[in-house]
RNA sequence: GCCCGGGUGGCGGAAUGGCAUACGCGGCAGACUUAAAAUCUGCUGUCCCUCACGGGGCAUGUGGGUUCGACCCCCACCCCGGGCACCA
C-alpha cells in the first residue's frame, strides 16, 4: 500500500450508537397497516422482565430481527413489536423482599431490558410496546372475562387445588413437576379445597384438536404431539354396572376405550375419593379393615400420586356389582391408581387385557379371563367357523402376560368371534339401546383455572353482592383498578382480601354496599392475546380495532422456546377461538407459523441467573458490539438447536467483522469516487447483462475479474435460499466468509479488478450482512459512497449468468472410489468427459487390464466407471 | 416404559444420494516487529509406503442391508439429551 493516511478502525461502540439516533430519527421500524402492502408479521416471545437480559435471550431477538429485515428488504410492511409480561409473582416476592411496590421493580427491570434491546438493534416498532400490568392493558383482560362470563365460558366452581406453601397461591395442575412446585423444586404441593374461577377450555376441546391439522407443516411436529396428547382424546364409553347387595339400588359408571373386554372384568375399581365408596362400606361385612385401608391409601395417595413408580394398593369393599353383559358377580374393589379426575373415577379391571389391571390383579389375586386373543390359530379355524363361538378356543390357564392390542374376541357371548374394533361398536350399540351405557368421548384436558391469591395480577370483574349475589363489573367501570399501596407480606390471605379500600365497594346492580373479588388472573390470560394488542395499542375503545387486526393477522412467524409448546400456545388458541366465537376476529388460528429455536448454553446448562453462567448482553455489546454478538449466536450453531457458548469461539466473529471493515474501508474511496459505476436498473439491462452493471462494464473480463464476479453472485445465490426457505444462518454466514476470502485472495485489487466489479462484491458482501449485523451493513454501505440508509434498500438479487461456471471439475470415480478429476467446460456430455477421463494418466492406470461395464454419469459433477 | 431429537476432526459445526470434514475456534510453522499485540501467509482426521515428490488403506456411535455410489435411505442395537408417564 501506497497511502499513508491511516485507515479507519471498527469502532462498534460509536457504529452502532450513531446508527440507532439515526433509525430513530428516520422512524425506520414505525409500520402502519396498508393494504395496498404484503404484510409480514413477525414475533418473538414477550419477555418476563426480571433480572439482567443474557445471550439467551438475545438469541431468540436476533433471529427475529434477521427474519423482520430480510422480509423487510423483500418489499414486506413488517410489524415487529416488544412488550413485557409484566404482571407476576417474582415481581411481588422482590417487593416483599424490599419493602417496595411491585409496579417500582417492574419498571426498574423494563427500563432496562429495553435498553438493552435498543443496545443490539432489534427492529422494533416501539410505539407499539405494551406492558400487560398497566391498566390500558389489563383492563382487556377484564373485558375479556366478562365475555366469557356471559356466555358461561367462565366459571367459579370449589376445587381440589394444588397449593405452594411457598407461594402462598394456587398452582395450576401444569405448574407442579412430580407433586413439587415449579418454581419451588423442593417445596412440595399440597391439596386444598378452594373456589375458583375457572375458564371453560373444554368446551373447545375437540376444535383445539382438530385445528392442530392446520398447523401441520408450519409448526414442528413436536410442539403439535404435545398438545394433542396433553387435549388426551379418547374415545370410548361409559357402561353401568349395579351394586347387587347394598339394596340401595346404586349403580357404578365407568369408561372403557375397550369395551369389547368387559366379559374379561374381574372387579370394578373406585378410585379413593370416589363419592360412592363411603356408601358401599357403610353396611359392608369388611367395614373396619377397609376403612384402615382407605385412610391409609388417602394419606399416601396425596404424596404418591404423582410418582409413577407407587405400587398399586387397593381393598374389597365386601361389595359387588354386575356386568349387564353377563350378569356376572364382580367384586367392587378400591384402587390408588384410579383418578377421580378422569374419566368417571371407576374402571373395571380386565387384567388379561390391561397392564395396571394386571398389576393390580395380580397383586391380589384376581381372576384373568382371557377374552381377546390375537388371532385364531390357522389349524382351528374351521372348527371356529361352524362353532358357535369361540369359547373353546382358549385355554383355561391365566395369562403370563397382558394381551393388550386389538384381536379377535372369545368368550363373549353373542361377540365371540368379532374383530375388537367391530366388537367395540356394537357393544356399545347394544348398552346403549338396553340402557346401561352409551359411546363416551373423554378428553384429559381440564379447564383453566385463572384464580391467584396475589396481588400483582389483573383483578377479576366480580362483585359479591348481599342482596343480589354475583353481581358482574359493569363494562363502563372497567377497569378494575388494582389497589394502589397493597399491604404485602407474603404470607395468610390474599393481599386484595386484606386491603379493606379495594374490597368494599358498591353492588353495580342496587347501590348497597358489597364486596369486590380478590382473586387475580393468572398470567398466562395476559399473554393469550397480547399480539392483538399490538396491532392497535393504544385503543381505548375495544381490545383492538377488527380491521387492524384483519390486516396483520395471522402471525406469520413466531419465535419462541420450546418450554411454551403447551400452555401458553394452547391458551393462546383457545383465545383466538373464544373471539372468533365473539366475532371479533374470523381466523381460526392465530399463528401461521411456529419456530422453537434452540438454547443457549455454557458448560453444558442453560444459562441462568440462577446457576451464575450467564453472558451479559450488556457486558457482550460492551466488549464486541452487539453485532458481533449478534454474528456469534447465528454462526455458532443452526437456531433449532441449543447453543454452546464459547468466550474462544467468539473471537472468529470479532475477527471476521474487523476483517470486512478493513477491506471495505481500504477501497471504499476508489469504488465510490469511481464516477463510471453503472447503476442501470435491471429492466434497461441488455439481456444477458446483469442489473447494476452496464454490459461496457463487463466486456473483456479478466479472468480474475470474472471470478470474483461469479464468487461474488454464487454466494448470493446460496445465501438467499439459507434465509428464505433453510434458515441456515450458520452456514449463510459461512459462505459469506467464504466470498470474504476470496476477495482478500484477489488482493491487490487496484490495477487488477476494475471498480466496478469490487463494488459490486464490496455491495453484495455489506446488503447480505445487513439483517445479521445492520450497524455495521449500513456503516459500509455509507462509506460506499451512498446517501440513503439501508433500510430502504431492496435485498440483492442474484444473476444466474454471472454465477453460472463456464469450467468445471468432474469428479471420476472408478468404482464408486474417487480416483481423479478432469477439467470440462460446463455442460460437457458425457462421451467427451469419459474420453477425458480416459486420457488421464492415473486414471489409465487404474483400468488397465478392466472392461468398463456402465458408466454413470451426472452433468458437471461426476462420472463413476463400473469396470471389472 | 412410551414418544421425540441427536451421535461427523482436539472443539462448535458443514454436507439430505455424487470430492466427507466447508466455515470458524484451537494448534503448529512462517512473514512483519527491537519485542509483544494486532495483522497476513501456509499446514493441521488417521494409519501405511516413500529421503522426497507422490501414492494407497481406513474413518461420519455399532452391526447388517439397499445402491454404480450411503453421514444421508431401510432393519436391528448402543449411547446422550429432552418430553410424557398409572388418562382406563
Amino acid at each position: 500500500m501506497t497511502e499513508h493516511t491511516p485507515q479507519p478502525t471498527y469502532n462498534p461502540r460509536e457504529i452502532e450508537a450513531k446508527w440507532q439516533k439515526r433509525w430513530e430519527t428516520a422512524r425506520a421500524f414505525e409500520t402502519e397497516a396498508d393494504p395496498s402492502k404484503p404484510k409480514y408479521y413477525v414475533l418473538e416471545m414477550l419477555p418476563y422482565p426480571s433480572g439482567t437480559m443474557h445471550m439467551g435471550h438475545m438469541r431468540n431477538y436476533t433471529i427475529g430481527d434477521v427474519v423482520a429485515r430480510v422480509k423487510r428488504m423483500r418489499g414486506f410492511n413488517v410489524l415487529h413489536p416488544m412488550g413485557w409480561d409484566a404482571f407476576g409473582l417474582p415481581a411481588e416476592n422482590a417487593a416483599i423482599k424490599n419493602k417496595t411496590h411491585p409496579r417500582e421493580w417492574t419498571n426498574k427491570n423494563i427500563a432496562e431490558f429495553q435498553r438493552t434491546l435498543r443496545r443490539f438493534g432489534f427492529s422494533f416498532d416501539w410505539r407499539r410496546e405494551i406492558s400487560t400490568c398497566e391498566p390500558e392493558y389489563y383492563r382487556w383482560n377484564q373485558w375479556f372475562f366478562l365475555r366469557m362470563l356471559e356466555k358461561g365460558l367462565a366459571y367459579k366452581k370449589k376445587s381440589r387445588v394444588n397449593w405452594c406453601p411457598k407461594c402462598c397461591t394456587v398452582l395450576a395442575n401444569e405448574q407442579v413437576i412430580n407433586g413439587f412446585c415449579w418454581r419451588h423444586e423442593d417445596t412440595q404441593v399440597e391439596v386444598r379445597e378452594i373456589e375458583q374461577w375457572f375458564l371453560k377450555t373444554t368446551a373447545y376441546s375437540e376444535q383445539l384438536l382438530d385445528d392442530l391439522k392446520l398447523l401441520e407443516g408450519t409448526w414442528p411436529e413436536r410442539v403439535i404431539t404435545m398438545q394433542r396428547n396433553w387435549i388426551g382424546k379418547s374415545q370410548g364409553a361409559r357402561v353401568q354396572f349395579a351394586v347387587s347387595d347394598t339394596g340401595g339400588g346404586e349403580s357404578i359408571e365407568v369408561f372403557t376405550t375397550r369395551i369389547d373386554t368387559i366379559f374379561g372384568a374381574s372387579a370394578i375399581i373406585l378410585a379413593p375419593t370416589h363419592p360412592l365408596v363411603a356408601k358401599l362400606l357403610r353396611d359392608s361385612p369388611v367395614k373396619a379393615e377397609a376403612e384402615t385401608k382407605l385412610a391409609q391409601i388417602r394419606k399416601m395417595s396425596v404424596k404418591a400420586e404423582d410418582l409413577a413408580t407407587a405400587e398399586k394398593e387397593g381393598f374389597f369393599t365386601g361389595r359387588h356389582a354386575v356386568n349387564p353383559f353377563n350378569n356376572a358377580r364382580i367384586p367392587i374393589w378400591v384402587g390408588n391408581f384410579v383418578l377421580m379426575e378422569y374419566g368417571t373415577g371407576a374402571i373395571m379391571a380386565v387384567p388379561a387385557h390391561d397392564e395396571r389391571d394386571f398389576e393390580f390383579a395380580t397383586k391380589y389375586h384376581l381372576p384373568k379371563p382371557v377374552v381377546v386373543i390375537k388371532e385364531f390359530s390357522p389349524h382351528a379355524e374351521k372348527e371356529i367357523a361352524k362353532a358357535e363361538h369361540a369359547e373353546k378356543e382358549v385355554p383355561p390357564a391365566a395369562p403370563t402376560e397382558p394381551f393388550t392390542e386389538y384381536g379377535v374376541s372369545v368368550n363373549s357371548g353373542p361377540y365371540s368371534g368379532l374383530e375388537s374394533a367391530v366388537a367395540i361398536d356394537k357393544m356399545a350399540a347394544d348398552a346403549q339401546a338396553q340402557g346401561f351405557g352409551k359411546k363416551e368421548t373423554v378428553f384429559r384436558l381440564r379447564d383453566w383455572g385463572i384464580s391467584r391469591q396475589r396481588y400483582w395480577g389483573t383483578p377479576i370483574p366480580v362483585i359479591y353482592c348481599e342482596k343480589d349475589g354475583m353481581v358482574a363489573v359493569p363494562d363502563k367501570d372497567l377497569p378494575v383498578l388494582l389497589p394502589p399501596n397493597p399491604k404485602l407480606t407474603g404470607e395468610g390471605e390474599s393481599p386484595l382480601a386484606a386491603t379493606p379500600e379495594f374490597v368494599n365497594t358498591t353492588c353495580p346492580k342496587c347501590g348497597g354496599s358489597a364486596k369486590r373479588e380478590t382473586d387475580t388472573m393468572d398470567t398466562f390470560v395476559d399473554s393469550s392475546w397480547y399480539f392483538y394488542r399490538y396491532c392497535d395499542p393504544h385503543n381505548s375503545q375495544a381490545p383492538f380495532d377488527s380491521a387492524k387486526v384483519k390486516y396483520w393477522f395471522p402471525i406469520d412467524q413466531y419465535i419462541g422456546g420450546i418450554t411454551h409448546a403447551i400452555l401458553h400456545l394452547l391458551y393462546s388458541r383457545f383465545w383466538c377461538k373464544v373471539m372468533c366465537d365473539l366475532g371479533l376476529i374470523d381466523h381460526v388460528e392465530p399463528i401461521a407459523r411456529l419456530f422453537t429455536q434452540g438454547m443457549v448454553q455454557k458448560g453444558g446448562v442453560a444459562m441462568s441467573k440462577s446457576r451464575g453462567n450467564v453472558v451479559g448482553a450488556e457486558e457482550m455489546a460492551e466488549k464486541y458490539g452487539a453485532d458481533t454478538g449478534r454474528l456469534y449466536t447465528l454462526f455458532a450453531a443452526p437456531p433449532e438447536k441449543d447453543l454452546e457458548w464459547s468466550e474462544e469461539s467468539i473471537e472468529g466473529s470479532w475477527r471476521f467483522l474487523n476483517r470486512v471493515f478493513r477491506l471495505v474501508a481500504k477501497h471504499a474511496a476508489t469504488v465510490s469516487s469511481t464516477g463510471t459505476l453503472a447503476c442501470a436498473p435491471a429492466t434497461n439491462a441488455p439481456q444477458n447483462v446483469p442489473f447494476g452493471i452496464t454490459s461496457a462494464a463487463l466486456t473483456n473480463l479478466t479472468a480474475r475479474e470474472q471470478s470474483l464476479l461469479r464468487k461474488t453472485h454464487q454466494t448470493l445465490r446460496r445465501v438467499t435460499q439459507d434465509f428464505e426457505t433453510r434458515w441456515h444462518f450458520n452456514s449463510a454466514i459461512a459462505l459469506i466468509m467464504e466470498l470474504t476470502n476470496e476477495i482478500y485472495a484477489q488482493e491487490p485489487l487496484e490495477g487488477n479488478i476494475r471498480p466496478e466489479i469490487t463494488r459490486e462484491a464490496l455491495e453484495k458482501l455489506t446488503l447480505m450482512l445487513a439483517p445479521m449485523t445492520p450497524h455495521l451493513a449500513e456503516e459500509l454501505w455509507e462509506m460506499l459512497g451512498h446517501k440513503e440508509g439501508l433500510s430502504a434498500e431492496a435485498w440483492p438479487q442474484f444473476s444466474e449468468d454471472l454465477a453460472r461456471e463456464n469450467e468445471v471439475e468432474v469428479v471420476v470415480q472408478i468404482n464408486g472410489r474417487v480416483r481423479g478429476k478432469v477439467k470440462v467446460s460446463a455442460g460437457a456430455d458425457q462421451d467427451e468427459v469419459v474420453a477425458q477421463a480416459k486420457a488421464d494418466a492415473s486414471i489409465a492406470t487404474h483400468l488397465a487390464g478392466k472392461q468398463i461395464k456402465k458408466i454413470i454419469f451426472v452433468p458437471d459433477k461426476l462420472v463413476n466407471l463400473v469396470a471389472q
